[in-house]
DNA sequence: ATCGTAAATCGTAGATAAACGATATAAGGA
DNA sequence: TCCTTATATCGTTTATCTACGATTTACGAT
C-alpha cells in the first residue's frame, strides 16, 4: 500500500474498507484493532449481499426446495434469466449459497454454514 | 402510480420491488402472496442499511456507549462528517437508530426493537 | 444581535449495482 | 455431428451509493 498518497487533490477514489483510518491513539471505544475489524466488515459483506428482495427471495427459494432448484428460480421471480444468474453470483461470492453443475445444469443450495455465520455474527456484533 | 406505462421502449427504470411479476399461478413454492412478501423486503432493507462497514461500525459504537454519541462517531471513522451524517440517516431511515435533537448536538441511539426485528426476521425467513 | 459549534443538506464526481438483451459456453440427445 | 437446453458472461444503460467540500440550519453563549 501508499503506492501513492492520493490521485491529485480531489476526493479519494473510494476507499470503502476504513481499515487504515487516521486516527494516531486515543479511541474512545477499547477494541477497534485489525483483528476485531475484519468480522465487522464480514458482516457487512454478508449483510450486503442479502441487502436485495430478489436475494432474500432466492435464498428461501431454496431453502424451501432444499435441494437444488436451478432455472426454476427464474420462473418464480419476476427477472430475466440473466439478472438471476447475476444475483446468484452475487449470493454465491459472498459464499451464501453454492452451485454444482450438474450436467447441463446448476444446481444450487444454501450454504447453511454461512447462514449460520451470519445470524452468529449478528449476535455477537450487534 | 401507472402514470406512464414506461420511459419509451428500453429497459424498465429499476424496478427493484419485484412485487407485481409476471407469474399468473403455477407457483412451485406454497407461499409467494403479497402478505409474506413484505417480510422479505423489510429483511432486505435493513440488511442493506448494515451491509456497508462503517455502518456496522457506527451500529457497535452506538450500542458500546449505549445513550447518544454523536460528532463523537466521527472521530471514531476515517470519514469526513459529511459521510458519517449520510451514513447515521442510512441507519435512521431503516429505522435502526434514533436521533434526539439536543441543544445544538444531535445524541444517537440504537433502535433495540428494530435489531430484534432484524434478528427475528433472520431467524423465520433464513 | 453576533459568534461559534454541531449537524444536516447540497452539489458533484466517481464507483457499483441492477436490469436487460444478445451472445457464448457446455453438456445431452438426435 | 448438429440441435436443444441450461447457465454464464458480455455490453450497455440507468440508478444508486459513497465520498468529499461547501453551505445551511439550529442552538447556546457572548
Amino acid at each position: 500500500m501508499t503506492i501513492k498518497p492520493d490521485i491529485e487533490e480531489g476526493r479519494r477514489p473510494q476507499v470503502l474498507s476504513l481499515e487504515g483510518g487516521c486516527r494516531p491513539a486515543g479511541s474512545l471505544v477499547p477494541e477497534a484493532s485489525e483483528e476485531l475489524r475484519a468480522p465487522e466488515e464480514r458482516f457487512a459483506a454478508l449483510c450486503k449481499a442479502l441487502g436485495h428482495p430478489a436475494r432474500v427471495r432466492i435464498m428461501r427459494l431454496l431453502l424451501s426446495v432444499d435441494s437444488c432448484v436451478c432455472g426454476d428460480i427464474v420462473e418464480q421471480l419476476p427477472l430475466a434469466q440473466s439478472t438471476v444468474s447475476q444475483h446468484l453470483k452475487v449470493l454465491k461470492e459472498a459464499g451464501l449459497v453454492e452451485g454444482v453443475i450438474d450436467g447441463p445444469r446448476t444446481c444450487y443450495g444454501v450454504n447453511r454454514e454461512a447462514l449460520a455465520e451470519l445470524k452468529d455474527l449478528a449476535d455477537t456484533l450487534l
